[in-house]
DNA sequence: AGGGTGACGATCA
DNA sequence: ATGATCGCCACCC
């Protein structure tokens, strides 16, 4: 049968429906899933501890589209609040549950920024 | 195709 | 501290 004219090769990348490799995202899931209780992580960091660098608006999305994960441990940079309004103060709410303290307006990170652990490999 | 929009972040005024 | 700009990336018209 001669070939349909088109609709040859397809690399048929990545389907399920948004892109953004299911792989990164899956690692940022796993980042934020390891921040104990009582520590807290930004934005920025935590896309980078996912090996995604530059990826902080990412991990936004990712905390807006996906259920069940520790939310209200990540903030901005330097431990601000970046929710406004009831979110903003339901996170901070949620955070001094767990004995997070704050100076001023934002988280202390002196004492509560969770460091990542490295793999030996990177670096 | 092109432009607007963020729970960002760094830099500069 | 506040606001403007720029770089960044995925989404949504």
């Amino acid at each position: 049968m001669p070939e349909r004219t088109k609709a040859a090769k397809k690399p048929a990348p990545n389907k399920t429906k948004k892109n953004t490799s299911v792989d990164q995202r899956a690692r940022v899931v796993r980042v934020i899933r390891a921040l104990p209780k009582g520590k807290v992580s930004s934005y920025g960091a935590v896309a980078e501890a996912a090996g995604w660098p530059g990826a902080a608006r990412q991990v936004v999305r990712l905390l807006q589209q996906v259920a069940g994960l520790p939310w209200h441990r990540v903030v901005g940079v330097g431990g601000a609040i970046k929710l406004r309004g009831e979110n903003g103060a339901e996170q901070r709410f949620r955070l001094r549950m767990e004995e997070v303290t704050f100076r001023g307006a934002r988280v202390d990170m002196k004492l509560h920024e969770f460091r990542f652990p490295r793999k030996r490999n990177e670096r």
